[in-house]
Parts: structure tokens; C-alpha cells; sequence
RNA sequence: GGGAGCUUAGCUCAGUUGGUUUAGAGCAUCUGCCUUACAAGCAGAGGGUCACAGGUUCGACUCCUGUAGCUCCCACCA
């Protein structure tokens, strides 16, 4: 058969897919092998495949597949999350491009759009990850809304409020004025903003009468950065120890434009040196206001509505004058610059300044967050963690392994400063909260109407009583901390037999910016629901930016379309560009050549294949004068195999993927294709030994097996192209690592130096490849390369080698360890540059022998360090007086 | 404001309990090669006073302190 020049990875990628898919490679029952589990963080369900997914995955698969051929009973789940808000918006917004408004839809009718929604679009990452090789169990696909998995939440929510963790409650919490839904701290970003810091005069309400127009000199400055707040001001605060406000304790001020009238109050609270030292108290629009006005007993005005417009309601008994009725309805944003403007007519805005600010954000929509106060459901987090207590120490303990490690210190913080969650979200896509209220506002928590009725009847002796259930449903979070469980349906149909077995799972892949949002309440939910953590290993992924190091972005314009790389490069090429240099934790600067170099490696690996094929035919089992060099060859490789295997096994096991990848590479391209199969290939058109041809395909072999978790394609190719196989690479099961020599690589590593250092002299001296020199070698112990004498004279060029006792005349000579190469050719050779590099090593290795003998004559290090290292370092010294010996007497030879 | 981390070759990064020949790799650069596996390649080479300043030590890229710069996380100074 003839092989394609170069190989190409599309037709290759989606045979192999298939034939593994056909052969029910990925999908794992449980029987008695060791289970390895990996649950899929699942992607948002309306979502497409980008650069984060492809790092994480392929991370993913490549801990998968080496599972499976270590015997283990690979599980790998994959399956998509409702995302409620995220996917909410997007089925608004394609709503609005048919002309219909959610608002005009009832529940059901806006949920049968968004399932059918799901439906058509729903999942369609998850195809793409097919072509990115992933060896998922699609047997297992779950999503986060199945029948099964919402009724777990359901029953989770139930069992939680029955314990008392699940309360219902006024607070103030983040709202998210285009969702129209409240968040949860997590889903608020502060960003770092330039606004404006306004002063704005408020009229102190003296007893005094005011004869003149010297009213103006009674007023307090209040520095806000939220004007547009104003008139939901219900005091005005300073510190009571601030000299300057003294005189003004207990008194009254007026808010501007409507002239209500509210007190002066005193608290600790207010910082004397910002600002004026005076703070305006608006209770209903910020956290620390709301707890001043708590405290201080103040009245709550909302002056906003949940689109953040202005809204007069709660100002009715004010008798609103023209001002607020013009305000009615304008944007916050607007709405600031308009009072602003208007206070300015009142001459009572006394300057504005700029100011850097930072401004809370909605991580879903982006928009400023409004502090609003409502009546939502909330989680007990402090109490989770004081009756589960191993949420915490299961991490610090690392019974939980974080790679990076140094995230248990970003884990354990969050969990000591751990405030309640927010679940509740006034969306429709999610899982209906299971509450039911009367007409009164009493309410029970039940999975069903009936049961609700039940309970009405039980706890309020109300029969039959008209129940409607909460709008609203739950973060998608809530749902999704039951990931790992419920995968397995260990909530749903809890002890199962699968549940026991893959649960807990073994690894956790994920991206570091999701450790609070998921990692930690799946760690809370596997210690509340199954008492055991969820996984052993977490492997956290830093972010994909561009080689700039900035972040991907639809604006920037700078996320590679995947499928595009993939089809240009191949998959394989662009899991190693990925994985070439990603370590854990840290963030990946992707860069397109990386892919090249991908694509540069199939190639070669292609051509190794190439050239096998080419001996395949050629086989001999005669020809047996150059058994030496084979022999080593083999010998050495088998070793170099081996050593690097170990220390793949090593990597691996510290999850260092990157580092394991770089060892294949090199393993691969260096030392099998640069040095082994140079050295074992036969003469042009020579047969090759039929004994070294099978040991070197076993090689390859192995080589491949050892690369196909990380590029899955090109391995599974060439395994069967190598010779006719009935099992596949995907499913088979690692050779063990044999014992090494460290003689035989050491004499590879003496071998590689020398063959280098000849051709370097050759290079220097002009010598085309193709001219053969005579090679004589002055050492002490000929017997060390009576083994390699003959792969040198084939790597260099040497019609001859000989051993002499002194040196050779006109000849070019270099120096390796102790022992002396005399390079003779027919050619005229030019000492020049060779002497200059002599020289400059020869300085180079005195100062080198000064420095060990200062060490040595250095009588505190002879007493204090280590015997061996003593004995080391008197070795370098000998080698170095050697080699000084060595270059001065070739330097000599050479005048 | 608090915390964590980073700073090693032009670029991206390794460097695992302080001593392995006065620092390694990939990419990029330079030189020479169209050598029938591979020019998407082969054979070589050059390039770093390990951010800076102190300290501990016989010995520091490695440990400690300080300084500068960068990054990330957390946080209610309006």
C-alpha cells in the first residue's frame, strides 16, 4: 500500500471515532475492575465549543484513556447544564426576533418555546467534542433539567428547608436589572470604574428664623457617588466623634428637590476622612445604609424599580411635586445626570469631583448590580459547614488533591468567610421552587400541590386551602453541585448500584474561575448527601488567552473558531498545541504555531512510519556483519524506552501533562527518529536484519501506545498501518516498564556527545557530509566504545576508526571527557577556528577547575558537606585537570 | 484595604527536600545541507551576572528579609 506523502488527519479522525463508537470502547458498567471516574463539568446546554472547553477536555480525555489502558474501568460522563440565565436570555432574545415579548407568554407557554429551544440547539457542543476525540460514555449523557435530575433538586431543596438550611427571608441582595432576577454574591464582579464623587448641600432645619438670605450658610455637604438615590434618603450620618458635625447632632436636614425632612444621626461607622465626613443614609439602595437604617430604626424608600427605572410609588405620601412625575420611569443612569442638573438650579451642588470607584457587575449580563431589598430563599452556608465540617478539611487535609495546591488557601478563605446563598431567581427556565402560598402569604414547601394541601391542613388546621406555587426557581448552581451524584442517580435513586461504584469519582477537571461557584458546593453537597467527598483530584485549568495575553473575547475578536483549527491542523495537532505548555493552573497563551508544531510532529511521525514500511519489505535474515551496532542500538533504545516511560508514569501521576508530553516528544522525535533509526538503518537499498526489524516496529509500537492518550488519532493509525492488528490501540492495555541499565544510557549519552562533537568539527572544518574522513581515538579504555565504534564511524562519516597512544599529525582533533579524536581527511583542513574554540573551552575549564579547587581548599566546606558531594566534587576536579591536560596537548598537536 | 502568586535566553516556560561538571527545553535567530522516511526536514551553533538589594550557609536559581514591577482572588469607605 502506498502512504501519502504527508498524513492526513481528516479521513483518519472520523474512521477511528467511529470504529471506537462502534466497538463500545467508551462505555463502562460497573464490574470488578478499579473504577477511574471523570464527570464532565457540563457546559452550558446552548453553548458552542471554545478554546476553554477544547483545553479542559482534551486534559480530560487524556486522564481517561490512560486510565483505560492501565485496566481501570474508565468512566467518563458527559452532559450539559440548563445555565437558567444564560440560556433564559438567549430564548428572550429569540423570542423578540419573532416579535414576541416573554411578558405576553404564560409560564408554560414561554417553557415549551425554550424547551423546543434546547431541543433544536441544545447539545451541539457536545457533537464537537467528538471531533476533538474525547472518549466519552454517550450512554451516560445527562442534563441538568432530565426529568430524574430536577426532581433530586427538588427533593434536596425539601430535605435542606425541612433541617432548617433553606430559609425564606428579606434581604438585601444583588439584582440584576436587565435578568430581572436576583444573584448570588459569586455572580457579582467589582470592576474598577471612573465616575464622579458628587457634593451636594442638604438645608439644615434651624430653629433659628431666617431673616436673610444667609439661609445658605446652614447646610451639611454630603459627598454621594449615587445621586440619582436621593430622594430615598431617609437620614443623613457622620461619626459622632467628627468636631466639625457636632453642633449639628440631633438635628434635622432637607433632602433637596423634595425637602423631606430627616435627622442627623451619629454612627462609628462613618470614616472622618472621606469625602465631607457626612454620608447620606439611603436604606433602600445599599447594603451598608440598609444596615444603618436597620439600626438606626430608618424609614425604606424605593425609589427603583426592578428595571432600575425610577418609580414615585413608595414617595405617594409626599405630596410628589412636578419633579417626580417627570421623573417617572427614567433610567438610574439618565436619572443621575437629570437630578444632578436639577439640584444645580437649586445652587446646592458644590462641586463634583473625579473619583475611582469600583462598581459591583452582573457576571451573566454585565450590568451594574442593584442593591435591592427582597424577600428571597437563601442557603445556611456557615451551618453546612458547621454540621459538615470536613467541607473544609477534606481540602487542607488533601484528602482532596487541588493541582495547583496553592488554591486550597483561595478555598479555605471563601469557606471561612462564607455568607449565605442565594438561590432563589426570578426566571422560569430552572427548577421551579416547591413552595406554596395561600392567599394570606403562609406558605409550606412540598414536592406537589397535594402533598402542599396536606401540610396547609397539618400545620394551619386550613382545609383544602388555595395554594399557587412560587414563581420562581433555582440557581442553576443548585442543581449543578449535585453533578457528581446525580450523574449516577445516587439522589433520585439513591444506593444504586452504579452510585456505589463510581461514586466518589476520581478526577475533577475544571477552571479555576468556577472553585466557589462549583468546586466547593459539590465538596458541601457530597459531604451533606452521600457523607464523602466527590472526587479525589481536582485539576484546575488557568484561562486560554491570546499570545498576547489577552483574554479571548467576541470583541477583540481573537477566540480561534475550533472546528476551524481542527480541520485545518487535525485534532491531534491541536491537543498537543494545547498541551504543550499548560500547566495546572496556570493560564495558556494559546498561540497558533503551536498547532503547526502538531501538525509538524504527525508528520513526523508519519515518515518514521514511512520508512518502516519501506524495510518491511527488505527484511534479511543473513547479512549479520554490523550486529554490533544493532545490537546496541536496540539495547539502548529499549533502555532510553523504558527510563522514559518512568518518568511519563511520574508526571502523570503529579498530573504535570505538559511536562509528559514534552518527554514523548522529544522521545519520539530525538531519540527514535534522530539517533535510533539513524543508527540501525540499513545501507541504501541494504536489507535490513528481519531480528532488528520486528524490535524496532515493537518500538514504534510502544511509542505510539505511550502518545495515544495524547493525540489519539494519528496513534490508532499507525498501530494498525504498522503491521495487521486485530485489537486497537484505544483499548490496549500498557506494557509494563522493564528494569534499566544506567550503563547502557550512559554510554548512549557518551555516544550522542561524541557523534555531535565530530560533526561539529566537521561542520567547522568545511567537510561536506559526503566526504569520509579516517577517525583515530586516543583513550585510555578502547573497550568502552569497541561497543558504539561503529555507529560512530556511520554517524560521522569515518571510512576507518583506530585506536592510537599519541597523537596524529595533521589532523583536526577534539576532545571529549579524557580521550582524543583525531579527524584526518584528504582534505586541506584549517585549524583556525578549531584552536579558537579549543582555547575558549580550555579558558572555559580553568576557570571552571577554580572554582571546584577553591570549593576543595575550602576547609569548612571539606568539613561540613556531605561525603558524596565532596567526592563529586574532587571528580570534577580530576575531570577538569583532565580535560585541561587534554586540550592543552591537542592545542599543542595543532602548531 | 486584605490575601495569594509571579519576575530564569528575543518569546513561552521547566528547574521536585540548597551541591549532578560555574543554568535546561520548545519556538524564534544564525551557519551548512535538496544525504531516496521527513525542507512541515537534516546536521550544527550562538544567546541568560536566574528582577534588584541585603541576609543565612562551606555552598543560594533554590531558604529568609526588604525594594520594584506584574498578575489573580477577596472586600460595604459613601
Amino acid at each position: 500500500m502506498e502512504l501519502s506523502k504527508n498524513y492526513i488527519p481528516t479521513e483518519a479522525e472520523a474512521k477511528w471515532y467511529q470504529h471506537w463508537m462502534d466497538k463500545g470502547y467508551f462505555f463502562s458498567t460497573p464490574d470488578e475492575r478499579e473504577p477511574y471516574t471523570i464527570v464532565m463539568p457540563p457546559p452550558n446546554v446552548t453553548g458552542v465549543l471554545h478554546m476553554g472547553h477544547c483545553l479542559n477536555n482534551t486534559i480530560q480525555d487524556i486522564l481517561i484513556r490512560r486510565a483505560r489502558a492501565e485496566g481501570k474501568n474508565a468512566c467518563w460522563v458527559p452532559g450539559t447544564d440548563h445555565a437558567s440565565i444564560a440560556t433564559e436570555a438567549k430564548v428572550v432574545q429569540m423570542l423578540r426576533e419573532r416579535g414576541i415579548t416573554k411578558s405576553s407568554l404564560s409560564r408554560d407557554e414561554f417553557l415549551k418555546y425554550a424547551w423546543e429551544w434546547k431541543e433544536k440547539y441544545g447539545g451541539i457542543i457536545l457533537q464537537q467534542l467528538k471531533k476533538l476525540g474525547c472518549s466519552l460514555d454517550w450512554n451516560r449523557t445527562s442534563f441538568t433539567m432530565d426529568e430524574d435530575y430536577y426532581t433530586s433538586v427538588i427533593k434536596v431543596f425539601i430535605e435542606l428547608h425541612k433541617k432548617g438550611v433553606i430559609y425564606r427571608g428579606k434581604r438585601m441582595i444583588n439584582w440584576d436589572v436587565k435578568a430581572k432576577t436576583a444573584l448570588s454574591d459569586e455572580e457579582v464582579i467589582h470592576k474598577e470604574i471612573q465616575s464622579k464623587l458628587y457634593y451636594i448641600n442638604y438645608l439644615i432645619d434651624d430653629d433659628r428664623e431666617h431673616e436673610d438670605s444667609m439661609a445658605m450658610a446652614d447646610h451639611i455637604t454630603v459627598a454621594t457617588v449615587r445621586p440619582e438615590t436621593i430622594l430615598g434618603d431617609s437620614a443623613i450620618c457622620v461619626n459622632p466623634n467628627d468636631k466639625r458635625y457636632t453642633h449639628l447632632h440631633g438635628k434635622f436636614a432637607f433632602v433637596p428637590l423634595i425637602n423631606r425632612r430627616i435627622p442627623i444621626i451619629t454612627d462609628e461607622y462613618v470614616t472622618l476622612d472621606f469625602g465631607t465626613g457626612a454620608l447620606k443614609v439611603t436604606p433602600a439602595h445599599d447594603k451598608n445604609d440598609d444596615e444603618l437604617g436597620r439600626k438606626h430604626n430608618l424609614k425604606v424608600i424605593n425609589t427603583l424599580d426592578n428595571e432600575g427605572k425610577f418609580t414615585a410609588v413608595e414617595l405617594a405620601d409626599e405630596n410628589p411635586s412636578e419633579l417626580i412625575v417627570k421623573y417617572n420611569g427614567i433610567d438610574r443612569d439618565e436619572l443621575r445626570k437629570i437630578i444632578i442638573e436639577d439640584i444645580a438650579v437649586l445652587n446646592q451642588v458644590e462641586k463634583i469631583e473625579d473619583y475611582n470607584g469600583t462598581v459591583a457587575t452582573s457576571e451573566r449580563t454585565g450590568v451594574v448590580v442593584e442593591p435591592l431589598l427582597s424577600l428571597q430563599w437563601f442557603l445556611d452556608m456557615k451551618k453546612i459547614i458547621s454540621e459538615n465540617p470536613e467541607t473544609v478539611s477534606a481540602v487542607t487535609s488533601d484528602a482532596i488533591t487541588f493541582h495547583p495546591l496553592k488554591l486550597k488557601n483561595t478555598y479555605s478563605y471563601w469557606m471561612d468567610n462564607i455568607k449565605d446563598w442565594c438561590i432563589s431567581r426570578q426566571l422560569w427556565w430552572g427548577q421551579r421552587i416547591p413552595a406554596w402560598y395561600d392567599a394570606e402569604g403562609k406558605y409550606v414547601v412540598a414536592a406537589t400541590e397535594a402533598e402542599a394541601k396536606e401540610m396547609f391542613n397539618a400545620q394551619y388546621s386550613i382545609s383544602n386551602a388555595q395554594l399557587k406555587q412560587d414563581e420562581d426557581c433555582l440557581d442553576t448552581w443548585f442543581s449543578s453541585w449535585l453533578w457528581p451524584i446525580e450523574v449516577f442517580k445516587g439522589i433520585s435513586k439513591p444506593d444504586n448500584k452504579e452510585i456505589d461504584y463510581y461514586y466518589p469519582t476520581t478526577t475533577l477537571v475544571t477552571g479555576q474561575d468556577i472553585i466557589f461557584f462549583w468546586v466547593a458546593r459539590m465538596v458541601m453537597a457530597g459531604y451533606i448527601f452521600k457523607k464523602e467527598l466527590p472526587f479525589k483530584d481536582v485539576y484546575f485549568t488557568g484561562m486560554v488567552r491570546d499570545k498576547q495575553g489577552r483574554k479571548m473575547s467576541k470583541q477583540l475578536g481573537n477566540s480561534p473558531d475550533l472546528l476551524g483549527l481542527i480541520d485545518q491542523y487535525g485534532a491531534d495537532a491541536v491537543r498537543f498545541g494545547i498541551m504543550i505548555s499548560s500547566p495546572a493552573g496556570n493560564d495558556l497563551l494559546f498561540d497558533e504555531s503551536s498547532l503547526e508544531q502538531g501538525r509538524n510532529f504527525n508528520n513526523k511521525l508519519w515518515n518514521a512510519l514511512k520508512l518502516l514500511k519501506m524495510w518491511e519489505g527488505r527484511q534479511s535474515a543473513t547479512g549479520n556483519e554490523q550486529l554490533t551496532i544493532e545490537n546496541f542500538a536496540i539495547n539502548w533504545f529499549e533502555n532510553r524506552l523504558n527510563q522514559v516511560k518512568t518518568e511519563v508514569d511520574g508526571l502523570m501521576k503529579q498530573f504535570r501533562l505538559s511536562e509528559a508530553l514534552k518527554n514523548i516528544y522529544s522521545l519520539v522525535w530525538d531519540d527514535f527518529c534522530s539517533w535510533y533509526l539513524e543508527w540501525v538503518k540499513p545501507g541504501f537499498e541494504q536489507p535490513i536484519e528481519k531480528a532488528v526489524y520486528e524490535k524496532t516496529v515493537g518500538f514504534f509500537e510502544e511509542l505510539v501506545q505511550l502518545l495515544h492518550p495524547f493525540m489519539p488519532f494519528i496513534s490508532e493509525e499507525i498501530y494498525h498501518l504498522v503491521g495487521d492488528k486485530k485489537d486497537d490501540l484505544c483499548v490496549k492495555l500498557t506494557i509494563a516498564n522493564r528494569p534499566m541499565t544506567t550503563e547502557i544510557l550512559a554510554q548512549g549519552e557518551l555516544l550522542k556527545q561524541v557523534i555531535s562533537t565530530l560533526r561539529d568539527a566537521r561542520n567547522k572544518n568545511q567537510l561536506k557530509p559526503k566526504e569520509a574522513i579516517q577517525l583515530h581515538i586516543q583513550t585510555a579504555s578502547p573497550q568502552s566504545y569497541i561497543a558504539i565504534e561503529n555507529i560512530v564511524a556511520k554517524q560521522v562519516n569515518a571510512a576507518s576508526v583506530n585506536y592510537v597512544n599519541e597523537s596524529v599529525a595533521n589532523t583536526i582533533v577534539v576532545a571529549i571527557e579524557k580521550d582524543k579524536f583525531y579527524i584526518e581527511s584528504e582534505k586541506q583542513l584549517d585549524s583556525a577556528t578549531l584552536k579558537a574554540d579549543l582555547l575558549k573551552d580550555l579558558e572555559h575549564q580553568k576557570g571552571f577547575l577554580q572554582s571546584v579547587s577553591k570549593k576543595l581548599s575550602n576547609e569548612r566546606f571539606v568539613q561540613n558537606a556531605k561525603p558524596e558531594v565532596i567526592a563529586l566534587e574532587r571528580k570534577k576536579m580530576e575531570d577538569a585537570e583532565n580535560r585541561i591536560k587534554t586540550i592543552e596537548e591537542s592545542l599543542k598537536g595543532l602548531n
